[in-house]
RNA sequence: CGGGGCGUGGCGCAGUCCGGCUAGCGCGCUUGCUUUGGGAGCAAGAGGUCGCAGGUUCGAAUCCUGUCGCCCCGACCA
């Protein structure tokens, strides 16, 4: 229940965020470390998520399957550069029904190892290509330093695993993602995002090559919100994932992975979040718009109940995720900021007046206070709703973009760069080379975040070393 | 793992230095009445043996010893 002031942003945004996860009631901590509750409103939000994705995975050919949570500690080992980047974080079984098991089991940091286990078992021919499966499911990392959503030790997310027969096809597979990835970020969640692909040293442990999409936090920090990799034959090698080609010849498949987490829910709070609490995108609110029923004497709340049971039949009629707040317990202002804590995007108050003037209040949770209160009709209502938040989704992508840009500099020196990441991001060339890179984040804490894609070829020099460059790449602060 | 801090009703804290008898306060919770267009008021209630174990003492939340757990700051990560 939001009965305190939430900390205000500008006082304090790590604390700011971690009182509106558990005001707006999304989440709240466990007994077991690291590790969240996601409360029925959270994971609403989740499952608009997931609904979402799912959908699209299936338009373009991908199924769902579910494989184990426990995977023999020796499939971590198979894959050099994997079982280096996972072991610090494995949480580990070694005992099971009372005895000491003969070869402990990890519980999955991600599941690349016990799935290629299993496409090397199923894939024989290049008829059995390619294999385009999605599980959905949690994962366990156990991460020294925890926060809601953000850095959970046990997280939410689904995981993409494909096999091809072709590095082509499989790096088309990862583009493909990508780009779904980036759609969802910016029609669903209204977050911009910067698509590409990561330096050598953020690659997944494993892959060949790793891109992303990149979203800017209103502290100026980067998440990422999203990865795709491609394994090239890494992964085929070290569980022999092999096929007979046309030519009856024995060739090793081409495999991606690609996911999306439920630190995508820390991305929307911190994305869009103000100091009333949470804002969430219309597309995936899991209420659209709230009703308030405003009346004093007895004979008011009939007259009031009788419009409002009508307008919300309705909004509902219309498709409209609506919710009526009938609480007789708390007053209508406590009910205004519970709304704004979390996050409704649009509040529909009904009172005595309004009967009378056969209208309503409309309030947008993009602009609080007056600024975003209107009084309307409630003819046609359904559609006002409906248009208001189709305008709310586009208000709120319009904003964070805007605010993004406000804070991408393009570094004229190496001087200049150290200024810019202190609070905001560079966008400036790159030799692309390890040491440049390092160099930066141990002067300014700042990494690489991606090479856009998108960028035309230029010529250009390092904006560390001074070397030629053609490509420029995002350096920021992260989560 | 290095540095800092904390364990007292559901939550947040006071009390601990200088032991003292029925362990307080705020929020929340319950019931009733009045309220309800921007976080309501009053009244009456319920709820803790003070992280755990041992010790000192007539007496321990408070002193001593041990132990467990948590949080924050630093290197990784969806």
């Amino acid at each position: 229940m939001a009965e305190e002031k939430l900390t205000s942003r500008a006082e304090d945004f790590s604390e700011w965020y971690n009182q509106l996860v558990l005001k707006a009631d999304l989440a709240d901590y466990s007994p077991v470390r690291g590790c969240m509750v996601v409360k029925p409103y959270g994971w609403a939000l989740w499952e608009n998520i997931t609904g979402w994705l799912d959908k699209e995975f299936k338009a373009t050919g991908h199924v769902n399957a579910a494989f184990p949570t426990l995977i023999p500690m020796s499939f971590f080992e198979k894959e050099k550069e994997h079982v280096e980047g996972f072991s610090p974080q494995l949480a580990v079984v070694t005992h099971g029904g009372g005895e000491k098991l003969e070869e402990p089991y990890v519980v999955r940091p991600t599941s690349e190892t016990i799935i290629g286990h299993m496409y090397a078992k199923w894939v024989k021919s290049w008829r059995d290509l390619p294999i385009l499966i999605v599980q959905w499911g949690s994962v366990l990392r156990w991460e020294i330093r925890t926060k809601l959503f953000l850095r959970t030790a046990e997280f939410y997310w689904h995981e993409g695993h494909t096999a091809h027969s072709s590095a082509q096809e499989a790096e088309e597979e990862m583009y493909r993602i990508l780009d779904i990835y980036e759609r969802f970020s910016f029609e669903e969640c209204a977050i911009p995002v910067f698509k590409g692909p990561k330096s050598e040293s953020e690659r997944f442990p494993g892959a060949q090559m790793t891109t992303s999409i990149e979203a800017m936090m209103q502290d100026k920090r980067a998440l990422q919100a999203g990865t795709s990799h491609y394994f090239g034959t890494n992964f085929a090698k070290a569980f022999e994932i092999q096929f007979l080609d046309k030519n009856n010849s024995l060739q090793f498949c081409e495999t991606t992975s690609w996911a999306i987490s439920s630190r995508m829910i820390g991305a929307i709070i911190m994305v869009h979040g103000d100091d009333q609490g949470l804002v969430l995108p219309p597309r995936l609110a899991p209420i659209q718009a709230v009703i308030v029923p405003i009346f004093k004497k007895e004979e008011e709340k009939t007259k009031v109940m009788e419009v409002a049971d009508r307008i919300f039949m309705e909004l509902k009629a219309a498709g409209i995720r609506v919710k009526m707040d009938d609480r007789d317990n708390v007053s209508s202002g406590f009910k205004f900021n519970d709304w704004e804590m979390r996050g409704v995007p649009v509040r529909v108050e009904i009172g005595p007046k309004d009967v009378e003037k056969n209208s309503v209040a409309l309030a947008r949770r993009d602009r609080p206070g007056k600024e975003g209160k209107s009084f309307v009709p409630q003819t046609d209502l359904a559609a006002t709703v409906s248009e208001l938040l189709a305008d709310i989704q586009t208000s709120l992508l319009k904003r964070a973009t805007e605010f993004r840009d406000a804070n991408i500099h393009e570094p004229k020196d190496y001087e200049d760069l150290k200024k810019i990441v202190a609070d905001g991001w560079a966008f400036a060339y790159w030799c692309e080379s390890r040491e440049c890179e390092t160099k930066v984040k141990e002067d300014t804490k700042a990494t690489t975040r991606n090479i856009p894609s998108n960028q035309p070829e230029h010529e250009g020099t390092c904006v560390v070393c001074g070397k030629p460059s053609k490509r420029k790449v995002y350096f920021a602060r992260t989560y």
